[in-house]
DNA sequence: GTCTATAGGCTGATAGAC
DNA sequence: GTCTATCAGCCTATAGAC
């Protein structure tokens, strides 16, 4: 055969990487199909060689970026539960973490899209959320916990990015991460495990 | 005249209503402008004499909308400052008001779209956001408890939408709010002022 | 102030060359 | 597998009748 077998697979991982971008940066919906593709360098025909719909693309973006999520929990380097804790914390609530939405998480930007997606979108979509919450309700020896925790960090930086004046966007991102780390405080006074 | 001096207005008002639970339901980017009038009884021709755009129109919005959920907090029946906190805790983080996006607060929904909308909307969103902020930091007896508390008000609701199983949607829910509860619990043990 | 009609551009998706 | 060309349908915004 002409290309090499997994040829295809990569090319379209490099699809998924590059309109991933574009769709947490302007958005899903406002984002068309034309566009999406043009970050990854090639056209819409060629979309449809990789995915049958819009709303599949949508399925395979969540799946790769919530992948790509629990990997950088991954290489987080510290042990004990508070100390990667509060290495995560400091990633995600950060002035970069609000000005670059194309490098970041995608819950902020996509998830209000996401609640307005078809069954299939939406399942695939809680199945991914889910194996994120255990990893952290693992840390922190609480699955409520690591609701609260996720939907506190989703919050502060979506509203963190509505907000233009960058003292502002400062003051909640510190509230947020105080708020947090009290909370963690709390539950282990002496640093124990 | 042939109308009476504040009918203009009065419709004017109508049509922020209307196309208000139009956006918050589909989005405001994805709802076209003869949707969002359609909602309010009128075509896309009457819209451009009540506003010169739809970024305009979303402007008026955001106005319209935080006004509205700070009237909902001054109908709160409850004087002291933990009572009055539980009763919009519990307004807030409730299955109707994830099941029900059109007749809910509109940051959950429209704060990801008002991120990437250009400078005069956000520094309007941003004037009428404080002061939402100031109310409940008032009622915290804390500037800071008041972002945090927002932000994670919002994520909570911005995620249990995504999520299409209504048994995690209220694991998220009463997480949040246990999360939140607690937190005031700590700050004021024996319930006083 | 509201309507209908319309303009020009962009959307998601398909057909066929290579 | 990717390209160009193309479809019908939607978008924002405007013009002019009433």
């Amino acid at each position: 055969m002409r290309y090499p077998p997994g040829k295809k697979e990569q090319n379209r991982k490099q699809l998924l990487l590059a309109s991933g971008r574009t769709a947490k940066r302007d958005g899903f919906a406002a984002s068309g199909v034309d566009g999406l593709m043009k970050a990854a360098g090639v056209t819409s025909g060629a979309f449809y060689s990789h995915f049958s719909s819009k709303s599949a693309l949508l399925k395979a973006l969540i799946e790769s970026e919530l992948l790509a999520s629990r990997n950088m929990w991954a290489g987080n380097p510290h042990q004990t539960a508070e100390d990667w804790l509060d290495f995560e914390l400091d990633r995600y609530l950060n002035l970069g973490h609000v000005q670059h939405p194309e490098a970041g998480c995608v819950l902020p930007p996509l998830a209000a899209e996401i609640a307005r997606a078809d069954a299939p979108v939406r399942e695939l979509f809680e199945a991914e959320l889910v194996k994120g919450q255990q990893i952290l309700a693992q840390r922190l020896h609480s699955e409520e916990m690591a609701w609260a925790f996720i939907c506190q960090l989703v919050g502060t930086i979506l509203l963190a990015r509505a907000i233009p004046n960058e003292a502002t966007q400062n003051a909640v991102l510190e509230a947020s991460k105080r708020f947090l780390k009290d909370a963690l405080a709390q539950r282990s006074p002496t640093g124990a495990e």
